[in-house]
RNA sequence: GGCCGGGUGGCAGAGUGGUCAUGCAGCGGACUGCAAAUCCGCGUACAUCGGUUCGAUUCCGGUCCCGGCCUCCA
């Protein structure tokens, strides 16, 4: 099975072959940690994660890089509005980065190198741009020259007139091209800073990605993803460095993007008050329905995040855990199992709403299935599919019995209330039966007949 | 202004040059003491106007809308 990727680079689906045979490379833009994430930062790292698993899937090895960027100017901002010390707020953060995305379901990256541990790579870097003469210092700073390099834009399609054109071209006197970009800037004394050959100072915002790339996945590797408006400038700024830096290497291959997220149909910001941090959402869905909900959109469209449409993310996932807890005694058979419909959308670009679809079809399948070994293998496969995604990594009892609250009945008073309720349905006073069950369904617990017996489960109130 | 990406049934959301998306919601039925779940069946959907074609939602062009980016926002 080939897998193809949306090239930003050429705009075009393309069939993808790694580099090195069996081991691909790929290096993902991360957070900078000033502030608990965002859903929209949420939505790359479950799209990459998707992706990595994919890949391990496909290739066998993956180098999956992802950065923490921790120096930046809004990190010192933030730092001087609230006073705590810069790399408690980094260090901070980036625990609560690490939370949020264990509880996604996304594993972490291979490798997640800090800015801060690679400025001595920066320099060097900057170095080389000196060198090779498309960098130059001036008052301080050091500033990439775009006119050095004759096929700058490629990447978002732009020309260096078009640039100039923009409105919103800032031209430092110190420029001596107006597209030209920093690579190194002074720092004063209260704001972090590395001494260099320009001085005490710290590095300009695309070049951390240049040096730790190179540092982790070599001069050229497969794949570089991130959010779409990250393609300019950020990446259109990491690949001049790069390939100016080294001639002839071709960094990155395959730059895959990922589109922007919207709240309730409008353009997610704090002054709307419709920002939601991935910690504050966990309070209302599981973060299993939280990540499944990121996938039912194509990862290239733009993703319109809603309250109702999360509450029908949960009711998939309820579809799909009533499906395997159907079969909760059904052995799995002993050869592995492949999911060759779930696999085949993820392979053509990454198709996660066809894939849920069709692990739909396997759950349908699975309630229909007459026979043990079928149910066997269909369980098998839907268990294979979500592992694929990411899902469905919980035992079904535990996904229905999440929950449970504090003050509500404990699982011993509900079984045995389950058990004075079946008495009474087998002398079939259902009057007392019912009182039961309308008793518990009050308290949160909702119970179910079946032909094997009766299960209960926590209702959730604000699910719909 | 420049460069991108879109407009699919009540909702979400894939896909395709010519009988099927899928899920939720809705309607009917089976099953059930009743619920719930599950199963079966049911919908003249593809912004608009032209063009190409035996045939277009799908290809081409115009129009109208919507969204993103254009120096540090994933």
């Amino acid at each position: 099975m080939t897998l193809h990727l949306y090239n930003t680079l050429t705009r075009s689906k393309e069939p993808f072959e790694p580099l090195e045979v069996g081991h691909v490379r790929m290096y993902v833009c991360g957070p900078t940690v000033y502030d608990r994430a965002h859903i929209g930062n949420a939505r790359p790292a479950v799209v990459f994660d998707v992706l990595a698993r994919l890949l391990r899937h496909l290739y066998g090895r993956l180098t999956y890089v992802r950065n923490i960027t921790d120096v930046d100017d809004k990190i010192n901002a933030r730092s001087v509005e609230s006073g705590e010390p810069i790399g408690e707020l980094t260090a901070r953060t980036t625990r609560f980065y690490h939370e949020d995305m264990a509880a996604l379901g996304v594993l972490p990256p291979d490798v997640e190198p800090r800015a801060t541990e690679h400025i001595g790579d920066m320099i060097a870097l900057i170095e080389r741009l000196v060198v090779g003469g498309h960098a130059y210092a001036a008052e301080g700073h050091v500033l990439f020259s775009v006119p050095s390099m004759d096929d700058y834009g490629q990447l978002s399609g732009r020309s260096r007139d078009e640039m100039i054109a923009g409105a919103r071209v800032e031209v430092a006197p110190y420029k001596r091209d107006p597209a030209d970009f920093v690579l190194w800037k002074p720092s004063p004394p209260e704001l972090p800073g590395w001494d260099s050959p320009w001085g005490r100072g710290r590095p300009g915002w695309h070049l951390e990605c240049s040096a730790m790339s190179e540092r982790y996945l070599g001069q050229s590797f497969d794949i570089h993803g991130g959010g779409q408006d990250l393609i300019f400038p950020h990446h259109e700024n990491e690949i001049a460095q790069s390939r100016c830096a080294h001639p002839g290497s071709g960094f990155a291959r395959y730059w895959v993007h990922n589109g922007h997220l919207m709240v309730e149909g409008e353009k997610m910001s704090k002054s709307l008050g419709n920002f939601f941090t991935v910690h504050d959402l966990l309070d209302q869905a599981p973060g299993e329905a939280l990540r499944l909900y990121l996938l039912t959109a194509h990862y290239h469209q733009p993703f319109d995040w809603r309250a109702e449409g999360l509450a029908q993310a949960r009711a998939t996932l309820d579809r799909f855990y009533r499906a395997l807890e159907r079969v909760a005694e059904v052995p799995l058979p002993e050869a592995p199992v492949v999911p060759e419909g779930v696999l085949a959308a993820l392979a053509d670009d990454l198709n996660t709403p066809l894939a849920i679809s069709r692990m739909h079809d396997l759950a349908g399948a699975l309630n229909r299935a007459g026979t043990v070994e079928e149910q066997g293998r269909l369980k098998a496969e839907l268990l294979a599919a979500g592992e694929l995604m990411g899902l469905l990594g919980e035992a079904p009892e535990a996904w229905f019995r999440r929950g449970l609250k504090a003050g509500a009945p404990d699982a011993a008073h509900i079984e045995a209330e389950i058990a004075r309720r079946a008495e009474a349905r087998k002398g079939r006073d259902f009057a007392t039966a019912d009182a039961i069950r309308d008793a518990l369904k009050a308290q949160g617990i909702e119970l179910l007949d079946s032909a094997e017996g009766t299960t209960w489960r926590v209702v959730e109130p604000d699910a719909g």
